[in-house]
RNA sequence: GCUACUGUGGCUCAGUCGGUAGAGCAGCUGAUUCGUAAUCAGCAGGUCGCCGGUUCAAGUCCGGCCAGUAGCUCCA
């Protein structure tokens, strides 16, 4: 509980906002001061400080940001009082109305008829708002407050109506506070994969060969097949079998899962896809209706159930050019993919299983931490005729998945028209550098295709039935998972999933011969290890090794080469002594198997 | 797709008022044989993202396209 002094405090988050929202009305105040034709749209506080939305005839740049900074220091200077007025909606709409302010009229026609409409008012400026504010612009801290950065944003969130231009901003009660807030958001973008990993060599990007489809260079490629193998390996144990399918299908095929009505956009197509008297592919956006056709090879009694279909996944999907970044948003990429075919009793532990499977993943590799989950769910409004099914079959899908989620304590929030077309998600949520945030996994009760397959089953009372599916990925797709690595690790892979883990630094040329028999040992015994024969003194490869994050760097000179020992050093702890080499091998081996975190 | 910004050797960057490119690192060659985060010297490397326009002359100005970045929208 808050006690009372501490509730006029940054540590209060209702506090925190209430100042990021007096914040937002001191930026809209000195542009409308700076630029009285600018008009307001809203003006929020967000998790990390506020915006504002601006309809304006020009684009602000650096410099008008600047200006408007100077001007906001000078209102907290004011210590103008807010004061809060309501306003009848008839009043409230002539007022913005005589204010020129269109956007502030379009809110207040959408409230409801009795709802209560207030301003409030510092200075000369007066703006549509619910509150709370500060009681002064003077508690604002005027030199801990910094404008972050300027862009488009749609009027309402609606692509179909105009770009205005959304301003952000952040603020602290003392400028250290501020400064130390921008200093880690700096150190933050220092681990931002898509620099990092192009600086590391894991991929690239070639402009002919087209936005999203990323290069994967041998280091890189080589994280994801050590990740691939494991889960692969993982899911078999679990009871997954593996299957392999085809990377495109012909458009009749894509009309009976209802990728071809709900989800043409995103296809590549091959062919005139309304040229019916020709034939037409399309490679596929999702791995379902390939893999349903596993279980659809024969006829299946509730014995065969549950199937547990796995398979390392290929997949295109065409997304907007907009929407592409780095290694997180691509056109093609390949994910861990699985889907299970149940009988309804069997759902529930499933569903359970998938849920460890992928925890167990997702800890395995070191991002369980910081993922959030948000289930799923559909909206019944959504205006552009997403969803398949009946709102019966929706409800029911989606409280069975609530059941679920709080039978095992799943802490998640609510995504309301966040659904797939054929049924409610469990998504695991992870946030890049920038604090955006992405569907690392997910996991999907699906109702409705089995039918359109005609995916039935013999249950034990000799009765066809429909099974439940479940659509799952265990690890997300690797692409984006190995980002989150980058961004996660700064490039500091653990050990077991590094490209190279061992490098073997000799020191003079008399070394060498030890250097070559020390790499092929440990190669042997299956650690990637690679030797730096260059005539360059140690110090200069200990810097090369150590910018390329290897974990563990052999110091090998006349001394070692004569003991059959290695000169350790880690990427994290420096020099780290003298060790009999099979000591060192048992050790890294031991590291490797056990997928350990240590180095 | 939308708004804004960016694009000069593998990387980081310089290039003034338009006069057909410059550095450091990396690379290569040679010398150096060195004990825990940069040894020295030499050499080579660029249709300035692409296409078009203006101009006697374009890396520089204008237009279109491509690609990258942040955000918006989208993400079955």
């Amino acid at each position: 509980m808050m006690s009372e002094e501490n509730l006029y405090t940054f540590e209060n988050p209702e506090y925190r906002k209430t100042y990021w929202h007096t914040c937002s009305h001191v930026m809209a105040q000195a542009v409308k001061r700076l630029w009285p034709e600018v008009q307001l749209a809203i003006g929020p506080a967000i998790d990390q400080g506020w915006y504002y939305d601006f309809d304006s005839p020009f684009s602000f740049t650096q410099e008008h940001l600047e200006k408007i900074e100077a001007e906001m220091k000078k209102i907290c200077k004011e210590r103008l009082h807010l004061e809060r007025s309501e306003k009848p909606r008839a009043e409230a709409i002539a007022a913005m109305e005589a204010a020129n302010e269109p956007y502030k009229v379009e809110l207040i026609q959408d409230l409801p008829e009795d709802a209560v409409i207030s301003f409030y008012t510092q200075g000369e400026f007066t703006d549509l708002c619910a509150g709370p504010h500060l009681d002064s612009t003077g508690r604002i801290k005027g030199n801990a407050l910094k404008l972050t950065q300027c862009c488009g944003a749609y009027w309402r969130g609606d692509s179909k109506r105009k770009m205005l231009q959304r301003i952000y901003g952040v603020a602290f009660p003392k400028k250290d506070e501020l400064d130390e807030y921008l200093k880690a958001q700096e150190e933050a973008r220092k681990r931002d994969h898509n620099k990092l990993g192009r600086e590391l060599e894991f991929f690239t990007t070639v402009d002919v060969v087209g936005q999203g489809l990323p290069v994967i260079l041998p280091k890189g490629a080589r994280v994801i097949q050590t990740l691939q193998r494991w889960v692969e390996d993982v899911e078999q144990e679990r009871g997954y079998l593996l299957t392999k399918t085809p990377l495109m299908a012909k458009r009749e095929f894509y009309k009976i899962s209802g990728h071809w009505d709900h989800y043409l956009d995103g296809m590549f197509i091959l062919g005139d896809p309304y040229d019916e008297t020709k034939e037409c592919f399309a490679l596929r956006p999702m791995t379902c209706p390939f893999q349903y056709q596993v279980y659809l090879n024969r006829a299946r009694s509730y014995r065969d159930l549950p199937m547990r279909l796995g398979e390392t996944s290929t997949l295109f999907r065409n997304e907007d050019s907009g929407e592409m970044h780095g290694l997180i948003r691509v056109r093609q990429f390949t994910i861990s993919e699985g889907h299970l075919v149940l009988r309804p009793d069997q759902l529930e532990q499933e569903f359970k299983d998938c849920l460890d499977l992928a925890k167990y993943c997702l800890d395995t590799v070191g991002l369980l931490d910081k993922c959030t989950f948000r289930f799923s769910q559909w909206d019944p409004a959504n205006p552009n005729n997403k969803y398949e099914g009946t709102p019966e079959q929706w409800e029911q899908a989606q409280q069975v998945m609530g059941q679920i989620l709080d039978d095992l304590n799943v802490d998640y929030s609510v995504g309301i028209d966040e659904a797939a077309f054929y049924g409610p998600k469990l998504d695991i949520q992870y946030r890049n550098v920038y604090g955006k945030e992405d569907t690392l996994v997910t996991i999907q009760i699906d109702m409705l295709l089995a039918q359109r397959f005609g995916m039935y089953y013999i249950d034990s009372d000799g009765e066809k039935k429909l099974p439940y599916i479940i659509h799952r990925t265990s690890l997300g797709c690797y692409e984006r998972t190995l980002a989150y690595l980058i961004e996660t690790y700064a490039g500091a892979l653990p050990l077991w999933m590094m490209p190279t883990q061992v490098k073997v630094l000799p020191i003079t040329d008399r070394a060498h011969d030890y250097a070559a028999a020390v790499v092929d040992k440990l190669r042997s015994a299956g650690i990637h290890c690679e030797a730096d024969f260059r005539s360059e003194k140690l110090g200069y490869k200990i810097r090369e090794a150590q910018g390329q994050k290897i974990p563990y760097m052999l110091v090998v000179g006349d001394k070692e080469a004569e003991s059959g020992t290695v000169a350790v050093r880690t990427r994290s702890g420096g020099d780290e002594g003298v060790m009999e080499l099979d000591a060192f091998m048992a050790q890294c081996l031991q590291e490797i198997r056990t997928k350990s975190k240590r180095i």
